[in-house]
DNA sequence: TTAGGGTGTGGTATCGATTCCATACAGTCG
DNA sequence: CGACTGTATGGAATCGATACCACACCCTAA
């Protein structure tokens, strides 16, 4: 591999000359730059930035913690992040961390250990354990799809969307409304968008029978069997469904197609997501749209600030949502 | 920042011996080495990958080139590289290009000057300017989903799967086909799927009517404007058609649906991809499979067998498919 | 007694860049 | 004419680790 010494050897100047000429700085004479540049050309030399990371402390890597890469709301988010942070030149480091808690940590460890100049974490569940190693670390953190104390984070509004679908539920005159969620170990997703959900049934004065609220696991698999435990068990069977994301409605509406029923005659089903599968599922599934590659750029960008020092108190950002209403009630 | 020479100094030994703790080489007394963890504990040092990838001249990064990370394909396939190479201590860095031929150029560079051990191009489009680029890379490059001469590639079977799809169609009794393709720049999905396609049509001397072949971009939308093209200006109307992926094909299907025919009944579809969308869609598309997640993990055990220097000829691997028939057809 | 091998430790060069400091020359101003 | 400023260049320290080499010690076998 030629270095910058070889560099500097072939084209007859020292080693501080060639930076100059590669970081345009200092004063350097047009002779000297053109033999440089030339030389540079003829070999093909491409500047290890990592030697220039060593003395600079400065990485241009940002690293990414995300539970799964190849899911929508995730590779969305990180798309969005891409697009704001390669614009100022720097690259993102994947750490995929399957949900385990404890490779969590130690992606954290392994982020810190490359020296990345900064790190966003990615709807990851939070444990105490997780808290106590974000707060040690160095480097400036943001969240996204997560709220995380102490640091800047770029939230979906779980509570007000889930209540905006329960209320609109409710007033297309439903009032048994079925409720799909997940683990309520799930902040946003599994505890938020519940606790709307009831809080909304009961400020309409709507008993909430317990068999209509079932627990899946984000898969469509999951999904269809919450329904099928809503169905077989519930005393007064549901009018309307709500599913906290969208492969679960449509694990949901799978489960009732099967039975031979109607959607939205029979039951209706309102998800959460917009995702692909919901524009083209039948019938097309109402949903909420989060905006998941906005807020990945919303996140860069609060990023961006911490690096650049504008902010030091922790933000919180509140994304917009849009309720999406197709043919699923 | 702790350094390796503060552990050493705190620790009252020299930075070499640190070093031989942290590596677990060479002799080191129990003592020391006790005293040495401890210092460690107490201060929360974490090594320097960067400094320790100066001497070794290995990063444990492996970069990674795609068109955008939010498509199933892409980032299913990144899920099975990742897998496999983090077993083995890789990070990844993404490079995404949006497909524009300038910038995989570009991020090509900046994963050399990040000195990664290896490159992973991902389904990208190839020229001779990116050809040559390629060539002249010192690092194992190895590829997946497009032929790249001269390196190790996990390839799709696209002709055979394409020719399965054409033939299955044509023993189904339809006679009259439409294909809905994208750009032949890009050799897999545009030229080869194409190619399969008139080929096994003429081998069943079926003639293909040039209005039945259209061209989309990889999205819904264009799979519904391209249908409608079919069907505006074909003088026999295809009774089955097929498209290169399954969203094209969902929107294909759209078109069709909003004129108020039936599918199955009034035309056949048939997509290439396994999305979820395929699975949920109405009715459910028919499609292939092409198991991305095991093409990455392939394709990541290539490029260790790569670095491991086993193998220096390069390797094509042709991936299996799986044709799923559903109720499109 | 001495040569040789196993242990344990530290000094120092090295990786490939940046950056501070020193030096040198030319031109300008008071 | 001396002081100063602007331009151009190179030497050497530095970043944080690894790794080679040298040295010191203790033990055992010839």
């Amino acid at each position: 591999m030629t270095t910058i010494k070889d560099i500097a050897e072939l084209a007859g100047v020292s080693r501080t000359t060639v930076s100059r000429v590669l970081n345009r700085s200092g004063y350097v004479s047009e002779t000297a730059e053109a033999r440089v540049m030339e030389v540079i050309e003829e070999t093909g030399y491409i500047p290890s930035e990592q030697a220039k990371a060593m003395r600079t402390k400065q990485t241009k890597v940002i690293g990414v913690v995300l539970p799964k890469i190849s899911t929508e709301t995730v590779s969305r988010t990180v798309d969005g992040i891409d697009t704001k942070l390669s614009e100022h030149g720097y690259h993102l480091l994947l750490a995929n961390t399957n949900l385990d808690p404890a490779k969590e940590i130690e992606h954290l460890k392994l982020l810190q250990s490359r020296r990345v100049d900064g790190i966003i974490i990615v709807a990851t569940n939070i444990n105490d354990q997780l808290l106590k190693m974000i707060e040690r670390i160095k480097e400036p953190v943001v969240a996204v799809g997560q709220d995380i104390p102490g640091i800047p984070c770029v939230l979906y509004n779980d509570y007000e969307a889930s209540r905006d679908v329960t209320d609109h539920l409710l007033q297309k005159g439903h009032r048994h409304i079925g409720f799909i969620g997940v683990s309520e170990q799930d902040r946003a997703v599994g505890h938020e968008r519940l606790r709307a959900f009831r809080d909304t049934m009961a400020s309409w004065g709507c008993p909430v029978e317990e068999n209509w609220v079932q627990q899946g696991v984000f898969d469509i698999e999951s999904g269809y069997e919450a329904m099928k435990q809503i169905i077989e068990t519930s005393k007064v069977r549901p009018t309307a469904v709500f599913a906290v994301t969208d492969r679960l409605a449509i694990g949901a509406m799978e489960y009732v197609r099967s039975l031979g029923w109607k959607i939205p005659e029979d039951i209706s089903f309102i998800g959460i997501g917009s995702s692909d599968l919901s524009r083209y599922s039948s019938p097309k599934l109402s949903t909420v749209d989060y905006y998941n590659e906005q807020a990945g750029m919303k996140t860069a960008e609060l990023l961006l600030d911490y690096l650049r020092g504008d902010k030091k108190t922790p933000e919180k950002f509140i994304m917009n949502y849009g309720l999406i209403e197709r043919n699923s009630l």
